[in-house]
DNA sequence: AATCTATTTAGAAATATATCTAAATAGATT
DNA sequence: AATCTATTTAGATATATTTCTAAATAGATT
């Protein structure tokens, strides 16, 4: 899991969108997917992608696979990109 | 010039160790290429794409081209990491 | 147990990406 | 002007990615 497999993960904008959803709170896999103009599963390719890389986690509940996510994880990018150059928003440089 | 387009360019290991490079100072094409084991004209086709994803500019000088690193443009990425649950801010944690 | 529901896996096709070699460009030097 | 040097562009190829449809799985309900 490293930052090349991160960025290439976050650099889809289905898989953002995804992360953008799940920012309001685990949903199951039919819900995302019926968000998007995708087969399930495409969704569910992506999701896979997704939580190999650590951004989401799945729980069962009955049939249903609830994905949440795992906001941790974005810490590597972060500290690279500071690292190189990044000063950002808000905060003293 | 969107999120998508910059993630995927800071997707590939070349491309940001190229990055990681130009922090010490700008630098010709052939010295940056110079340090890995790829042709020129592979490393020109990553330099064109860091280019057009603002991420580096060139300087002409006699026949050598300098490239050198913006690093302004990181912010947009960062911005979105933060709002999707990043937490961070350089310092350790 | 049979079937229904939610989701994933497998296989195929289309598109995109990274790399190479060879040729082209553009400026500098002789 | 001829040639050398630094770099890019073009064209080809191999690999990776995204998407689909169809089939498989696993758990729930009847």
């Amino acid at each position: 899991m490293g930052l090349s497999e991160s960025m290439k993960v976050l650099a889809d904008p289905v898989r953002r969108q995804i992360i953008e959803k799940l920012k309001t709170g685990p949903q199951t896999a039919g819900e995302i997917a019926n968000s998007f103009e995708l087969t399930n599963a495409t969704v569910s390719y992506h999701l896979k992608l997704l939580k190999q890389a650590g951004f989401i986690s799945e729980m069962k509940d009955k049939n249903f696979i609830y994905y949440s996510l795992n906001s941790t994880v974005f810490e590597d990018i972060l500290t690279w990109i500071y690292q190189v150059g990044g000063k950002k928003n808000g905060q003293a440089d």
